[in-house]
DNA sequence: CTCTTTGCAAAACATTTGCATGCCT
DNA sequence: AGGCATGCAAATGTTTTGCAAAGAG
């Protein structure tokens, strides 16, 4: 996923593309990890000074429903990034340091065996770490 | 995990056993399922109209610190129950209409190949579904 | 011009902290 | 008695909502 292919999304669903929705995906881009939304509004601000938390919670929150972003929760926090891997199905190696991730292609539920008395509906796996630069 | 050996620890550990203390354990260990907060308290004040965010919130937190309780996050909330499977290490079915957890034996690590230049050092696995009683 | 997006203010929650009092051991 | 536990009050942090004004197509 890209800045260009995420505008167009937006587009397709009939929302409009703002300055400030560039920026932000422009931001997550260059991210390539786990991102706060307070990252996400330091980072603007430089650009917006009177830019409002809650337009960046809103916008997080709707890309993230328009499968722009992939989203997770890190010590009490959402963290967001550009949804990486294209379309299909993965995980996430995760540090805990700087939140860069790196995808992964094994998922765990393809040799999950089914369990009597309960319809399985999504999962989560994510393995936590120390990247190359934190160690 | 049981109630007694909870409190056990908690001596172990220089903590002493209070009457709120024991009702927040055996109020979990009814349970089998990921409690939030909110419900804990709002059990407690039956008997403890006086009682107050605050003692649980330490509680909760200590217990999980000694390795009491086991603790995740569901939809943005801190959600806790006593420690199943004894002592060692599995994941959980849990059930996101009534927060009911079933552990399962299995754990991706296992088979989860090293990875060049990130060093491992946690990870979290659950499935999300639900349960006989709720479909 | 019309409808979406944003900012502002405020509210709604969730969680934490300092301090004095109360309760276990 | 001595030290941990609790309640109170208040602060802090996060996220949401209503509404009027500004901006995109």
């Amino acid at each position: 996923m890209n800045v260009t292919i995420a505008l167009q999304r937006l587009k397709d669903n009939g929302y409009k593309t703002t300055y400030k929705r560039e920026k932000i995906l422009h931001f997550l881009q260059q991210q390539h990890r786990y991102t706060s939304v307070k990252e996400v509004i330091n980072h603007l601000k430089k650009d917006y000074p009177g830019l409002s938390y809650e337009t960046i919670y809103r916008n997080l929150a709707l890309f993230t429903e328009l499968g722009i972003l992939e989203k997770t929760e890190l010590d009490g926090e959402k963290k967001f990034q550009l949804r990486c891997g294209g379309e299909h199905h993965h995980h996430h190696l995760i540090c805990i340091e700087c939140g860069k991730t790196q995808p992964i292609e094994n998922c765990p539920m393809i040799e999950m065996p089914k369990v009597d008395g309960f319809s399985i509906i999504d999962h989560k796996f994510e393995i936590y770490g120390l990247c190359d630069a934190c160690q």
